[in-house]
DNA sequence: TCCATATGAGACACTAATGTCTCATCAGGG
DNA sequence: CCCTGATGAGACATTAGTGTCTCATATGGA
């Protein structure tokens, strides 16, 4: 699948290339984002109409990876809490990315949001939903809460291991841990 | 001190008013925010060298309105648990420009980090850790994750808030619950 | 070999935002 | 009453980023 010899752009390396640089530095230019995947202004224009088109694919390829992670956990199987282990592992190289999308959807305020967003909350939403009903989870905390907690905790996370101040080994510990038992001690397991 | 009923600007007014637009729409120009102080473009450039003094100088208020919420907390009284609630009850009214501000300090990248932020990052670092030699909060979770989950936290809640998801009076509930208990459900107390 | 095609480089116009300037106005103090 | 000083309005140049265009080049297939 790699024609690396062709002449033909593979969109799919710009466009991983071009999460990479965003994630790091959210207002890179087009002429960053064409360094960056290797290729010249011009080239990048050709496969992406403009900067608009280039966010709104890069927000498919964020909701490809979150469906793809949301598949790999098999949310229904197990227990909640090794569902939301699983999830949030198999989330993780993605978690970058989603953070830079979730700062640019924040700018989308009145237009359209992508309605693959909702199919994505609504799944994990079910999840801690299902833990709930189980009695596994606490009753207090709404699953939306709970949904838009464990995005805020994966930036944070994602932010952690970008800065150095955390390490890449310890970001799904961190953020599971946090998550599903918080930081009071508990007396036993 | 007060001029009030000088024609002179009041500069705390116009940073109040821009920090409220700036944490609604981020990349509102300075047009939009004299617009919302009530005031001439040419006013606030008199009294903001550029966009980036008057970025700085909203720098400045987080942190002095972070202080302050520290200060209030009295973070060296009671239980740690009994702290973090005070702290994110006094802080709850600054939520959004923090977020704000937390956006905008990852494109500070490479530049001069303002120290306010540091000592800051310490005062609640150092609660985290007198909860954890207390014997109140797990120590397998680092002080300066904890710190740094709280203020994805922050942000998550600002966000609910904001965008109708959640109540306001909800915000304090919902994090300090999920920070100190996690999701998952107690047997007892 | 020759051709179709995609690319790279660069020029160009357009836009939005910024920063600076001037000038008229208006309030308050002397 | 007049003068000082701050403001509002708007013109203007500058900059950065974008989007479009042309042309030379190089690759891979027929």
């Amino acid at each position: 699948m790699d024609y690396a010899c062709l002449m033909a752009v593979d969109p799919e390396h710009v466009l991983r290339a071009a999460a990479a640089l965003l994630t790091r530095k959210s207002t890179a230019t087009m002429d960053e984002v064409a360094k960056a995947a290797g290729i010249s202004r011009a080239t990048l224009h050709r496969h992406f109409a403009g900067r608009d088109a280039l966010v709104r694919a890069l927000e498919s390829l964020g909701i490809a990876e979150c469906e793809a992670a949301l598949d790999a956990a098999r949310l229904d199987e197990g227990t909640a809490s090794e569902a939301v282990r699983r999830l949030v592992a198999a989330i993780e190289p993605a978690a970058g990315l989603l953070a830079f999308l979730y700062s640019e959807n924040q700018l989308f305020e009145g237009e359209e949001l992508n309605a693959g967003w909702t199919l994505i909350d609504d799944r994990i939403s079910a999840l801690f939903r299902r833990g709930q009903l189980g009695g596994e989870f606490r009753i207090d905390l709404t699953p939306a809460w709970l949904t838009e907690a464990l995005y805020g905790l994966l930036a944070s996370g994602a932010w952690m291991v970008h800065s150095g101040k955390g390490a890449p080994k310890d970001f799904q510990h961190m953020i599971v841990e946090l998550l599903l038992g918080g930081a009071l001690r508990r007396e036993e397991s």
